[in-house]
DNA sequence: GTATTAAATGCAATTGATTTGCATTATCAA
DNA sequence: TTGATAATGCAAATCAATTGCATTTAATAC
């Protein structure tokens, strides 16, 4: 129904203190409503926070995926992590290999997961797609 | 029709020059036949390659990714990639997050990613899916 | 087989992302 | 307001992966 709330309330929900910092770096992360890696988050929240360290950076995205607040990316061939606030619509990604610019699609899996825990004797717990290529821009560009 | 290659033949069929080492990593990998970390071929090469150092084990793995030997795998929560002779079948992978065993799961898509990139007007070049779960074994043990 | 040349390797040092120890500070519940 | 506890700042450490350079080796031509 409703999706978005107030760092504050994230916070309060989850019975994390809420600390000047943490509130800095959600309310970043929802304002640019992107993946980020650390370092951009910290770069771009430097100006307004100069005290705010790069570790309290990561100890605090670790914090949040734990409580279920971030969602954690590794995209291939990039060395650092990426971060985005977990939304209501579970997704996917779709990359483009050329400029880096990440888009959200669909989660194209119905009862597929369901058979595959039944097929395999598993417990499906997660699951991650990512799909790669070239976007028209950059098609463009190319040219 | 037919898979298997001896690894001077995977290397001659690239152009790359046959050495001793690489040999040594294209077997143990062929023999082991599922994803493995660069320590994890170190360790198991060391006693018939006693020369053989880790950061040679790291370029030949990028070599090979750039050649399309191996590909490389990023599993959520571990920190060192993993690499897997690519072969004929196109796959993708299961994984416990118990036991950290990994087995290889069709892939489900037909159409899908056409779709995808005529919706999206993306040219898609590549695609990763993984199911994290606990295994039957897992569950058990947990009892 | 021998010479030639480019590429691969060994080895040590470095990089870069992420984590950690510890002293200090801030949050929150009583 | 106070006290307990958790978070932060800061610097140092860790760990996977890469790199520079001297040496060795594979591949090719003679
Ligand atoms: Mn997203
Ligand atoms: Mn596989
Ligand atoms: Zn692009
Ligand atoms: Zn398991």
């Amino acid at each position: 129904m409703h999706d978005f709330l107030f760092p504050r309330e994230i916070l309060k929900k989850r019975k994390l203190k809420n600390t000047r910092q943490r509130r800095a770096i959600l309310k970043l992360m929802s304002a640019e409503n992107m993946p980020l890696s650390a370092k951009e988050i910290y770069y771009k929240i430097k100006d307004n926070n100069p005290h705010l360290k790069l570790s309290t950076i990561y100890r605090n995205l670790n914090v949040f995926e734990k409580n279920n607040i971030v969602r954690k990316l590794n995209i291939n061939n990039v060395t650092e992590s990426y971060f985005e606030l977990i939304k209501e619509n579970h997704h996917h990604h779709l990359i483009c290999i050329s400029c880096g610019h990440i888009q959200d699609i669909e989660c194209p899996f119905d009862d597929y997961l369901d058979k595959l825990e039944k097929k395999n004797n598993y417990e499906v717990t997660d699951h991650r797609l990512t799909v790669y290529g070239i976007c028209h821009q950059c098609k463009k560009d190319d040219k």
